[in-house]
DNA sequence: AACTTAATTAAAAAACCTTATCATTTGGTA
DNA sequence: TACCAAATGATAAGGTTTTTTAATTAAGTT
């Protein structure tokens, strides 16, 4: 279990309860984009507003403990920073799942072939979850 | 040499000369967003209209032979329909630059840790072209 | 060359997303 | 408990980006 508090306070991000919730939500849900947590939060904070959301966000992205994921089509989302990992989206419902592959051939692969000097490298798989494939 | 003209009668879309323009600066520079296109058609048809280059580029990428490439944190830009490639963006000038890789194990290796059914893979690097790298 | 339909242009409007403002409330600390 | 700084909420404002509209022009066909 996550000390969510501990985890605002050790980036000097004061502990209200939309932060707490935001943070919960990030780490149940995975991967969510501004609405989806303006919509999820709303339950909890009917008057919650979207400013809120956006502040929030832009200061945990800022503080690094959230990390933004930006996929083809669609608003980015945002989820609780891990390590290094590759995305797979559902075509259909738009789910996302975390994967973590070695990317070591692919980088060696590429240097080979071009003259740029390589600092990043985002994958991102399109395909059909389990569910959606049936 | 391409023929641009058939291209677009091939796909129903009528010859104009703003289209046959679209086309060509699309086969000679390569990968350019839409203010890019209004800018260089600009200098061929000054009266040229923005809203010219949406509903052309629209279009084109209906009609498949035009492909629009998603590139974080920028616009997408838009390039002529060709076998699958990956991209590699420079961070200093945004250029992009087209690389074919064998991406077969990466699609064995996440096959093999995941329940999705695949069916496209976006890989785009970041770093720095010759030119800005040095 | 005339005809018909589609494309172009210019302007406005719509859609969208994000940030700024500010009064109010709250969290952390003394 | 009282204080101060920060966070929240409601709204406005901002800035793009994209689409719509309608009159004009042009492409392709007969």
């Amino acid at each position: 279990m996550i000390d969510y508090s501990q985890m605002l306070k050790d980036n000097n991000l004061k502990v209200t309860p939309q932060r707490v919730a935001i943070v919960d939500e990030l780490y149940v849900k995975g991967h969510l984009n501004i609405d989806d947590l303006y919509t999820l939060l709303k339950s909890k904070f009917p008057s919650i507003s979207l400013a809120t959301i956006y502040k929030n966000i832009n200061a945990m992205v800022g503080s690094l403990f959230v990390s933004e994921v930006q996929i083809p089509n669609k608003k980015s989302v945002y989820e609780l920073t891990k390590e290094l990992h590759s995305h797979i989206v559902c075509k259909n419902c738009y789910c996302i799942e975390d994967i973590t592959l070695d990317t070591s051939s692919l980088l060696d692969e590429a240097s080979n072939k071009s003259d740029f000097t390589f600092e990043e490298l985002s994958v991102v798989f399109t395909g059909l979850c389990k569910k959606c494939s049936k």
